[in-house]
RNA sequence: GCCCGGGUAGGGUAGCGGUCAUCCUCUGGGACUGUGGAUCCCAGGAGCCGGGUUCGAGUCCCGGUCCGGGCCCCA
C-alpha cells in the first residue's frame, strides 16, 4: 500500500533543496550583516501562547492537539508570539535592543493553493526594545535588502495604524476592531453598511479619505487635514529616512495588518508578478505582545517573509560544486577508494561506484552525474604507478602519476 | 467550510464503453568481457480510492481523496 504526502505538505527533491538553500543563505547573510542572530523556539508550543492574542477562533486554523498529558498544544502558526515568549521567559534582561531572525517551519490548517501550504516556512525578524522610528527604519530596510538582493519584483507599501485608531479614538473597542477588519479585507461595502447601522457614518468621509491614500511622503500633508491632532512626526521621519536611504515605497494608511497588537507602523510586501492570489510576500511592523505573556512593556518591530512564495519567483540558481568520479577495473575498487578519499579531503564532490558495475557503466553514470572529471584506476596502469585522468567535457585522458592527482587538480 | 477544473508507468502523454493500454523519457541489462554522452535490442513500471450503471468502464454517474485555481481566512 502507498502512502501519500499528507495534505498541503511538500516533498524537496535535491535539486530543490539546493535552490532554496541559496535563497536561505542570501537571507541569513543579509541579515546577520545588520547584527542579526538566529534563534530557534519549539516546533510545538501551549495553544495558549497563540489565542492569547487571537481568541479561540484561530484554534480553527492550526494544528491542535492534545499530548498524553491532556495538555493543548499546538504546531506553531507563526513565529512572532514564540519568540515574544522566549524573550520574556529568558532574555528579558539581556542589553537591548536585541536582534533575533529565524528561518522555520509553521503549520496552519487551511486549504492549500498556489504558494499557500499546510507547512510552510517563515523567515523574520524581530528588533526588541526599541521604540524609535529608527527601528522601523532599519526593519524596513533589511526586508527591502533581502527582497532586493534576491531580485524579486515587488512592492512595498507602509502604514500606520495610529491614524485609524486615533481617528476612532471615541469608539469602543469592539467598533474599532470591527472597523479595521473590513479595512484590512477592503471590504467597503461591509463597511458603509455597518457605519450606516451603527449611526456612524460622520466617520465615513475620513475613513474613505484616509484609506484611499496612497503616495510618497506628500499624502502626509493631506492626511494632516483630516487628523490635525495627530502627531505625524514619527511616520513622518519614517518616511524621510526611507527616501534618504533610497527604498522604494508607498504610503498607504489602509494597511492594518488585521492583528490588534500592532501599535505604529506597519508594512507590507507584495510580488509583483507571479503568485496569483497568494502576492503577499512580507509583512510587519511595530507591535506591544511582550505584556501578554507576563512581560513588561516592551515595543518591538519585526517582519515575516514567506518564503516559500519567495522561491517560488525568485530565480537565484545555485552554483553546483564539481563533480569528480573516480572509476575504476574490478579489484581496483579500494585503490579507487584512497585515491577518492585524498580528493574529498581537499574539498572535491567524489563519486565512486557502489554497484559494482564495468567500466563502461561507471562513466556512463559519471555522465549522468555531470561529472568534469572521471579519475580511472585501471589495473594496468596503477601497476606503473599512474592513473588515467578524463576531461568529461572534451573526451580528452591523461595519464597521472599517482602521487600528483592532487596537484593535477590544482589542490 | 465553500466553488470551479483536474487525477493513465518515477516524469510527460495517447486512447474517452468493447481484445487490461500508445508514444517519449526514465531505470536496469546487453550489442567481443578496460572507457561516457549516438544508435539498436531486451527487460521494468500505470488508468487515485470506493461504490453504481452496463453483457462489458481509464472511458459514463455518485461519494471520498489528492493536486491546481478561486472564495473564506490569513495571527
Amino acid at each position: 500500500m502507498r502512502i501519500e504526502r499528507p495534505k498541503g505538505t511538500r516533498d524537496f527533491l535535491p535539486d530543490e533543496m539546493e535552490r532554496r538553500r541559496e535563497i536561505e543563505k542570501v537571507m541569513r547573510q543579509i541579515a546577520e550583516s545588520y547584527g542579526y542572530r538566529e534563534i530557534s523556539t519549539p516546533t510545538f508550543e501551549h495553544l495558549e501562547l497563540f489565542t492569547i492574542k487571537s481568541g479561540e477562533g484561530i484554534v480553527e486554523e492550526i494544528y491542535a492537539f492534545k499530548d498524553k498529558g491532556d495538555r493543548d498544544l499546538a504546531l506553531r502558526p507563526e513565529l512572532t508570539a514564540p519568540v515574544m515568549r522566549m524573550f520574556v521567559n529568558e532574555c528579558s534582561v539581556m542589553p537591548r535592543p536585541l536582534r533575533f531572525y529565524y528561518f522555520s517551519n509553521c503549520f496552519r490548517y487551511e486549504n492549500p493553493q498556489k504558494g499557500r501550504y499546510r507547512e510552510f516556512w517563515q523567515f523574520g525578524v524581530e528588533l526588541i526594545g526599541s521604540g524609535s522610528y529608527l527601528a522601523d527604519l532599519e526593519v524596513i530596510l533589511l526586508a527591502y535588502r533581502i527582497l532586493k538582493e534576491l531580485g524579486i519584483n515587488f512592492e512595498l507599501n507602509i502604514g500606520h495604524v495610529g491614524l485609524l485608531r486615533e481617528l476612532l479614538k471615541d469608539l469602543s473597542e469592539e467598533r474599532v476592531r470591527k472597523i479595521m477588519r473590513f479595512i484590512d479585507k477592503k471590504d467597503f461595502e461591509s463597511l458603509e453598511r455597518f457605519l450606516e447601522e451603527n449611526d456612524l457614518m460622520d466617520y465615513y468621509d475620513d475613513i474613505k479619505t484616509l484609506i484611499s491614500m496612497k503616495g510618497r511622503k506628500e499624502v502626509i500633508e493631506n492626511a494632516r487635514e483630516v487628523l490635525p491632532d495627530f502627531d505625524f512626526g514619527y511616520i513622518e521621519s519614517v518616511a524621510m529616512g526611507l527616501e534618504r536611504l533610497e527604498v522604494d515605497f508607498n504610503l498607504d494608511f489602509s494597511i492594518v495588518r488585521g492583528l490588534d497588537y500592532y501599535t505604529g507602523v506597519v508594512f507590507e510586501i507584495y510580488a509583483v508578478e507571479g503568485l496569483g492570489a497568494q502576492n503577499q510576500i512580507c509583512g510587519g511592523g511595530s507591535y506591544r505582545l511582550t505584556h501578554l505573556f507576563g512581560g513588561g512593556d516592551v515595543p518591538s518591530t519585526g517582519f515575516a517573509i514567506g518564503f516559500d512564495r519567495v522561491a517560488e519567483i525568485c530565480s537565484v540558481k545555485s552554483e553546483k560544486a564539481e563533480r569528480i568520479v573516480v572509476a575504476c577495473t574490478p579489484g581496483m575498487e579500494l585503490n579507487a577508494l584512497r585515491i577518492a578519499e585524498n580528493l574529498r579531503e581537499k574539498g572535491l564532490v567524489v563519486y565512486t561506484d557502489v554497484m559494482e558495475r564495468g567500466l563502461k557503466k561507471q562513466l556512463s553514470f559519471a555522465n549522468t552525474v555531470n561529472a568534469r572529471f572521471a579519475v580511472i584506476v585501471a589495473e594496468r596502469e596503477y601497476e606503473k604507478g599512474v592513473v588515467l585522468v578524463k576531461d568529461m567535457e572534451s573526451g580528452e585522458q591523461r595519464e597521472v602519476p599517482k602521487s600528483s592527482i592532487l596537484e593535477y587538480f590544482g589542490l
